[in-house]
DNA sequence: GACTCCGGCGTAAACGTTTACAGGTCATCG
DNA sequence: CGATGACCTGTAAACGTTTACGCCGGAGTC
């Protein structure tokens, strides 16, 4: 370790300072109630013994470690940074700290997280998940303090949740290809069955398509591996299945862009031969080659929302030590979102068989 | 919160059980030296009560939170997420968890986290930044727990840091580049002075450079702003300044996607007109179009030798907890980089002058 | 001058664990 | 039959803070 040496306590600092550890906390911390020239000398003290307060102490005796847990679904997923710095931001700014667990693509591991840091105290615990299932939910009622879903609707009681709406996602996109002209497509799922965002956005478009009066078979469903190359290896079977498909409906950028290159290995052209939509509008999206026509989520404002919703039931909690202020259930926010064309997205190929 | 009142302790656990709490701890931890009946009944008032046992005051007593902060530079930056997920995941596997700050590019802000992160009592600390000032190696002196560093060099006594031979990726960067025949090249710096990655990068460039007996006006610097759109400015400065330019280094990928975008924007095309080379690999590199040369950092290896390092350190501060064991300059450990060839590189137009 | 009031400070009791130490019971052995 | 362990279990003292309470002395009031 840098310092040699153990750290000083509040004690010694006292001590050296000749007085008690009262006003050595009360010197340090609000001040108040305490003589100017005392204060001097606890402080200088406290510098003499390069003196840190215990933040562990603290949370033991004030029941409140000032920390989140933030649970991701898959950190390397470009989507969920914005979100952890979003959130960090906000919770930094009150002066908590973020203790994060990264999913990794695997739902066991977020429900251990789950145990994890409730053992870990955390004040209050933010999940980031769509696909949040009912083994998630039996564990989150058992989590002692506030939860906010991110990217799933509540399904707990009095656990608020905040997430697009992937519906309305899928309708913005099938609007957007009908209009082009297309009339045969294929949706490019997530792997994971039990992803709500994946089946709302599903749900969305086919909805868009019954108004629209087009027949179900209009839009294929393919099941995609994670990720990019997730995304290559559905686009490839999805033109397997049907090369006249001429629209894929991805649902994320990542299998989106995974998507476009295993079009493109087949020789086909973006989107010449074939539209690609994504969704999420990740940073790198507008720089792609050719650039993602995608539907944005508003990612900073879910994570604002998150943590002030966070906070407020943190704060609450403190002040009245109740448990479920109502009986209702966690109410479910959905933020719009919104459809941004670029280039990856045109008519279909005039030759196309509608 | 989801469960009404307030938590059980380990004395209405041992209430219940008509036990010490002595014997509780006993039961519920090491399960040494109990009677199997004793440790039944002690179960089943825990599983009754609920209880969970208060990792706060199990810190305090044993004086380790079993945590350990990370401090990353940008955490949106793709690369580091890859860093992020590697440390979480080495942590996990020994019971640590993570506390995450993120930089956000701001080297004031990461000097913040030190401290904070320091008062939180982590066991252990790594900061992944590649541009640590005097300020940084002031402030990580102070920290009272092991410290780490990735992706820059020790300056720190009993330090220890692990990064990628930045200098050998420039070199790598430009033989590939000049035995393609480039004559005329920029290096698009990241934006900030004090990157020792990019003053490291650069330096290796110019020494292979002379080494080939090339003029050093072979490459020249242009200083970029941070991201995929810094790049994109970057590069149209470098093109403006001397528009026979057939190459650009880039610091890395963001910087490089953002290149390539704006060189197209000026109607040239990449690898026709200019080829452009990365650095760090990041997963979408292979999926940009055209896929990304650049060079690869063995990042997960990294982040691999951070953690087992920290916890080498850790472990020895336990049992022997004197402070510096030798006070030696921490070692720096450099790992190899790799060129990875894709189609963003080829050579420079036929007709370009030398 | 006795009373109250109040600012400044110390005393000590928490907060919820872990664990050294000691005590108590019972079987074993000389 | 007393001594010796082995094995359980309880007592109580930490760990480093915060803060309710109370004490003390000086100022103000009648």
């Amino acid at each position: 370790m840098p310092t040699s040496g153990k750290q000083a306590t509040i004690r010694e600092v006292a001590a050296r300072a000749g007085v008690s550890t009262a006003t050595v906390s009360r010197s340090l911390r609000h001040s108040a109630n305490v003589q100017p020239e005392t204060r001097e000398r606890v402080e200088e003290a406290a510098r003499a013994l390069r003196y840190r307060p215990s933040g562990v102490a603290r949370s033991l005796k004030l029941r409140s470690t000032r920390t989140i847990g933030l649970i991701v679904t898959d950190i390397e997923n470009p989507y969920f940074p914005q979100v952890v710095s979003a959130i960090e931001d906000a919770a930094r700014e009150r002066g908590y700290s973020v203790l994060l667990a990264d999913g990794r693509r695997d739902a066991e591991r977020e429900i251990e997280s789950l145990d994890l840091l409730g053992e870990r105290e955390v004040d209050g615990l933010i999940i980031a998940s769509s696909e949040l299932t009912v083994r998630h939910g039996d564990r989150i009622r058992e989590v002692p303090c506030p939860v906010v879903i991110v990217n799933s609707p509540s399904t707990i009681s009095a656990v608020p949740a905040v997430l697009s709406d992937n519906a309305a996602g899928g309708r913005l996109a099938i609007d957007h290809l009908v209009s082009l002209g297309h009339r045969r497509m294929a949706y490019l799922a997530s792997g994971r069955r039990e992803d709500s965002a994946a089946r709302d956005r599903l749900a969305g478009a086919i909805s868009r398509l019954a108004e629209l009066g087009l027949p179900a078979g209009t839009l294929r469903l393919v099941r995609s591996g994670d990720g990019v190359r997730g995304g290559e290896r559905a686009a490839t079977e999805a033109l397997h299945e049907d090369a006249a498909t001429t629209a894929l409906l991805c649902f994320n950028d990542l299998i989106a862009l995974g998507a476009i290159r295993g079009l493109r290995a087949m020789g086909l052209d973006v989107p010449r031969d074939v539209s690609v939509v994504g969704f999420d509008d990740i940073e790198i999206a507008p720089y792609f080659d050719p650039a993602l026509t995608t539907i944005r989520q508003a990612t900073g404002a879910m994570a604002r929302w998150a943590v002030t919703s966070l906070f407020r039931r943190i704060d609450a909690g403190r002040e009245a030590d109740a448990g479920a202020i109502d009986g209702a259930p966690g109410p479910t926010h959905r933020l719009p979102v919104e459809l941004v064309i670029r280039s990856s997205t045109g008519p279909p190929p005039s030759g196309a068989q509608p």
